[in-house]
DNA sequence: GCACAAAGTCTACACACTGTCGAAAAAACT
DNA sequence: AGTTTTTTCGACAGTGTGTAGACTTTGTGC
């Protein structure tokens, strides 16, 4: 089986300069990623394009997968921060917009790493560790926003935390369709905005 | 690189029994599947259990895509039926509602294959041909039923066709994560036909 | 009942990629 | 300069896919 060992050889805390050569990594795999796509991404290419040999790239990290787990990590810290922040404006109509809006700008920005964690995240138990959280933050967030613009609270089918959960799916897959098959991020977050709203029955 | 050659060695059209083995083989993955998850599916184990060898399984498909894609096909195919059969209803809403009933019975009755296809369809083109048309089929009824509802027809970011593709795309994934996490698929039915019927602003 | 092809099956091999080991080189520290 | 710690490398082993060719079974016309 590829499962991989629970055991770790890599440093412990230390402060040295070969932390550069660790995000030198991250780097290299998220360019790799835009150029040349998931297909072919060996850690041999990895490891090549940041100038080292695989040896060497299994000292930083524990597996390849690893080092896509890391990189999602370091993706989506930023796009958890920034709905968040999204959650406190004016009306929840007003911070739903946004919401939409900023994640709009997070695919259009890493597009490339959200579409592999997405794809990756069912197979890679280490990617969704840290993708599924980072789309649960958000799912808490918009359902702050929906309970007070007055969407029945509780965990009930018919109510907010299972609708936004819903609507957040929804939210994720359409961009992901309209990276995947090039569609206009634009339009997308036009008709996904316009669904959360009439869907949560806001702003009639 | 994992490219398949586009050299085809089957048998033409024969209607030998050997197209007994060819469901037997289908069966097994199939039946793999639900007990032992797609980790550790290997075509060494696919052939074990259809009661012959790998070299032998080869020679009825030209790799271990092509099997899970055939099964894939072979699912499909009868949702599709079922779903547009939904779609003439009496009422736009009553055909959506057991548009949503229908698509939850097969993920009840072939969840595991329904899983197995959207963690694929990214990774695996022959997977992928075989599920996109089939997603597509399914927004294309809904849009009708959109349409006939009184949603804005056309192609715009806020009329019919977007619309209707979200939802999809919406229904697909929380059925999906349903069956991930072991939530209920009946709750998970309410909050969907819940969310349609408003996104679409049917019998307020 | 028999030659001969087609259908079906097998074992063995080649190849790609991942992860591990232990030894060498570079840096850092004394 | 001596020694420890960090970093790098090349070589190896394991696992899984797909391919090649030989061998067996099954059918079919004579």
């Amino acid at each position: 089986m590829g499962e991989t060992k629970d055991v770790r050889r890599r440093r412990k805390a230390a402060p040295s300069k070969g932390d550069l050569r660790e995000q030198a990594i991250l780097d290299a795999a998220e360019r790799q990623l835009s150029e040349d796509g998931l297909d072919g991404m060996t850690v041999e290419t990895i490891a090549k394009a940041a100038g080292i040999t695989r040896g060497a790239l299994y000292f930083y990290f524990g597996s390849k997968n690893d080092v896509l787990a890391a990189l999602v990590e370091r993706t989506v810290s930023t796009l958890h921060a920034d709905v968040t922040s999204a959650a406190d404006d004016s009306t929840p109509g007003e911070a739903l917009r946004e919401g939409v809006r900023q994640t709009a700008q997070m695919w259009r920005e890493h597009g490339t790493v959200m579409r592999a964690a997405i794809e990756l995240s069912p197979v890679v138990p280490a990617i969704d560790k840290a993708w599924r959280p980072a789309v649960a933050a958000v799912a808490v967030a918009t359902r702050n926003i929906a309970e007070q613009a007055g969407v029945p609270a509780g965990n009930g089918p018919q109510e907010a935390a299972a609708l936004t959960a819903a609507l957040v799916w929804m939210t994720e897959r359409s961009f992901y369709q309209a990276t995947v098959t090039g569609g206009s991020l634009e339009d997308t977050a036009a008709t996904l905005t316009h669904l959360w709203l009439t869907a949560l029955r806001i702003d009639a």
